[in-house]
RNA sequence: GGGUGCGUCGCAUAGCGGCAAUUGCAUGUGGCUGUAAACCACACGUCCUCGUGACUACGGGGGUUCGAGUCCCUCCGCACCCA
């Protein structure tokens, strides 16, 4: 993997650049959609194509439950296998040590809402979930499948992800929960840099390997993060964990976090993508960034337009005759009616999903086209 | 004409003397940020000062009972069987 940054803007930390892989070039800043199980769901990976879409990130974690990197590999390796040909990357199972155990636990996403009188400092330093365990040297998981324990660390995420054989992979952290202390979160954050520390050693593939940084919502913690991390011989660099429970604390922690990473090098916010949002994160420096929102949403009944974001399964658009939105270029706005797309939400056909997710992501990715171009101009 | 069974929220269901009354669907509202997620939560008789509040409710009418959706009588409607 090769990037180059073509445009530093003199406005703000954002760039533009070219992320050249051996499946083909990706133009930074760009959406990356999610495809944890080989597949970013409901469509083909030919349909993901016509969406703009230019890396998908699939999971390891969920690939190795399901069917196997033995299997993938033996299906020669996941690009030919989910018939993608353009670059891939793998997360590393870091994420589920939150998502299948404090996540479950406390019904709680990584970032938190604030709500008055909320108890947040509540994990400490020895703290453990319910389901999962965190060990000095990885974790042990219960299947959610069948329940079934499973461990992976450090070693056993990089071969797993050797064998699956994405463009680009990443260490195997810990995301921390917001509800997490000071105290829990410098402790997490020592074993999570051994973690890495591991990955970096024991890699012995091409593929490029992303170092996470982590430390929470703390200042310190970030900034030893992003300066420990970012002084390691990583590829690139993904921001990972808990950021705190506003924009602004999501904003002080690119901040913090950005001035020790290298600059000739990719950075990915890991798991962050609600609209509003991409602008500011682009200008803090942020080249690639994944989320399940715009996906996620499409299977709730969720389109985002110009207009905001628009719940399809309402009955009022059964007689509604325009398209989601006004100006879209993509094919599901070239032919069908709101009114078409909520009667098959009510109808409970699968196409609903289909279509959405399709708008959503060329959505998504024409909006941070829009952002490329004003980073072109100078604008941003 | 005779017999049997059945009528409970928009639909479908539970209920066998303590009931504003079960469950599913539908409907409505809210949530979802490196996917545990075609999911989850809440509401769903009316009114209000929003409460272990008031009122009206299980086809209609009457009765038994401290108390009836539940038991009895009768009427209406529906279904099936026999003539």
């Amino acid at each position: 993997m090769e990037f180059k940054v073509i445009k530093w803007s003199n406005k703000s930390r954002a760039r533009l650049g070219v992320l050249k892989t051996s499946h083909g070039e990706v133009e930074t800043p760009a959406f990356v959609p999610v495809a944890t199980q080989a597949t970013v769901k409901t469509l083909t990976s030919a349909e993901v194509e016509k969406t703009k879409s230019q890396l998908l990130i699939a999971n390891t974690f969920h690939l190795h439950l399901k069917p196997g990197e033995a299997i993938v590999k033996k299906m020669k390796g996941l690009h030919e296998y989910m018939r993608w040909k353009r670059p891939l990357m793998t997360d590393s199972g870091g994420f589920q040590v939150f998502s299948l155990g404090f996540g479950m636990d406390t019904q709680v996403g990584k970032v938190l809402k604030f709500f008055p009188g909320a108890q947040t400092e509540v994990l400490h330093q020895n703290a453990q979930p319910k389901t999962v365990k965190i060990l000095p040297d990885g974790v042990r998981f219960r299947s959610p499948i069948d329940g079934k324990e499973l461990f992976i660390g450090p070693k056993e995420s990089i071969k797993i992800q050797e064998a699956l054989g994405a463009d680009i992979i990443f260490t195997f952290d810990e995301c921390t929960s917001p509800l997490a202390a000071y105290d829990y979160i410098k402790e997490s954050l020592k074993r999570t840099h051994e973690w890495e520390k591991m990955c970096l050693k024991i890699k012995k593939s091409k593929q490029a390997l992303f170092g996470i940084v982590q430390g929470s919502r703390f200042r310190d913690l970030r900034e030893e993060s992003a300066a420990y991390i970012g002084g390691l011989p990583f590829d690139g660099f993904g921001i990972g964990g808990d950021l705190g429970s506003s924009k602004k604390t999501m904003k002080n922690i690119l901040d913090w976090t950005m001035p020790h990473l290298p600059e000739e090098k990719p950075r990915h916010l890991l798991g962050i993508g609600y609209l509003e949002d991409m602008e500011m994160v682009i200008k803090s420096g942020v080249d690639l960034f994944d989320c399940i929102v715009p996906t996620h949403y499409a299977r709730r009944g969720i389109a985002f337009t110009d207009t905001g974001k628009l719940n399809m399964s309402k009955t009022v658009f059964l007689s509604d005759k325009k398209p989601l939105d006004r100006t879209c270029k993509c094919e599901v706005c070239g032919s069908y009616t709101r009114s078409y797309i909520t009667h098959l939400f009510k109808a409970k056909e699968i196409t609903a999903m289909r279509l959405l997710t399709t708008h959503n992501l060329f959505y998504y990715n024409t909006f941070v086209e829009g952002i490329r171009e004003k980073i072109k101009k100078g604008v941003l």
